[in-house]
DNA sequence: GTCTATATGTTGATAGAC
DNA sequence: GTCTATCAACATATAGAC
């Protein structure tokens, strides 16, 4: 795990920091800019290094982008470090979510980033490609365990597999963020709640109004 | 509709023809051989020009492949133009739902395309923009209208309204195809068919085997 | 209408000074 | 470790011959 998250250089005491300074960073503007396939002279400027210098950093631009995405995961992930999925009930497995959803509608950039770099990790080649493939299997399974357990104790339809769901939940945050790309208006969290109170068929109290406006 | 379907050249007669007869060319192409952001030389290859000879039918590149996503779209409406949807059953959008998804695991090129295209328009300036907005609006109206009209006489849940319903359909499409480029043994149609069932609560006898292989 | 040739621009990557 | 300078490798777009 840790070797992954090195580039050839800086793996050493100083090196590792300034590497995650330079992530962190990057995060930050294209959160607020926003990403649109940017150069790697863009992006190092606004970190304040010149070309060259981030390239130290990084082997090569599609390393340095797939390091950034790696980022935000590790980022979102510490978000949700304190809850205990074995202890989760449903309705905080919505709230987890919609919430999640419900973010990503704050930072435009970020859901550019992650969407262009999920079509260009389809290529075999790309660095991170092994990444989205993991991503997709752990999000999954942090659904799908608790949904299995939900199942057999007959709160959720089991008219879907719990892995067909867990790809349905997938699927469908990936999708609307393609719609709402095109169109902000639309009400990702929204919707994504409505979806997983019918999915899930016991409804549970909503604990609030989904809706980010 | 047919101006923006004509280049600044090639307006009259031969021309569109010819026009026509290109994208027609470079759909088959990548379809078979797939598009990795390809260059307007590689296309031109594969469709027997020269780079220049090839942008003599487009203004530009980017208008180039807006114009091959339009015909790829206006060639799959033809297959359901028969399609009387007034008249269509909810057993007829489903089976029209599901084997639109079951034909794009035929054609990995225009999937990847299409997927990149979708994420490249959210660009304002971008000249597919207009077009996946109106593409949007177009496929979730003929979802919605068959949804709504069912919905008053209570074949389908009222928990989701029509235009949020229609919406998680084509975003579950589109992100399925997603997973699928990542992991091509994702079954797409298969998912998207029990998700259907599930939606809609009267079961209609299933007419066969959604799965691909 | 199609080609060859080329203008013009950008990019990612590297070499080498400091 | 960071910069400046430079490179080769494309890309798209256009000019002009045929």
């Amino acid at each position: 795990m840790a070797d992954e998250q090195r580039g050839r250089r800086g793996s050493y005491a100083k090196g590792v920091v300034k590497r995650e300074e330079i992530l962190e960073r990057a995060l930050e503007v294209i959160a607020r800019e926003g990403y649109r396939g940017a150069s790697v002279k863009e992006l190092a400027d606004a970190v304040g290094l010149s070309q060259a210098g981030l390239l130290h950093y990084f082997d090569s631009k599609e390393e340095l982008f797939t390091a950034i995405v790696r980022k935000r995961d590790e980022v979102d992930l510490a978000r949700f470090d304190p809850i205990d999925l074995s202890a989760a009930s449903l309705a905080d497995v919505r709230e987890g979510y919609v919430s999640v959803v419900r973010r990503n509608a704050e930072v435009p950039g970020l859901v550019q980033l992650y969407s262009q770099m999920a079509v260009d990790a389809a290529d075999v080649q790309h660095p991170a490609h092994g990444f989205f493939i993991e991503r997709g299997e752990n999000l999954r399974g942090m659904l799908a365990s608790v949904i299995a357990a939900r199942s057999e104790s007959g709160d959720i339809t089991d008219r879907i597999d719990p892995d067909a769901l867990a790809r349905i939940l997938q699927a469908v945050a990936d999708g609307l963020q393609v719609q709402w790309m095109l169109e902000p208006d639309v009400d990702m969290a929204g919707i994504v709640g409505q979806l997983f109170d019918v999915l899930v068929q016991a409804v549970p109290a909503r604990t609030g109004d989904d809706r980010t406006a």
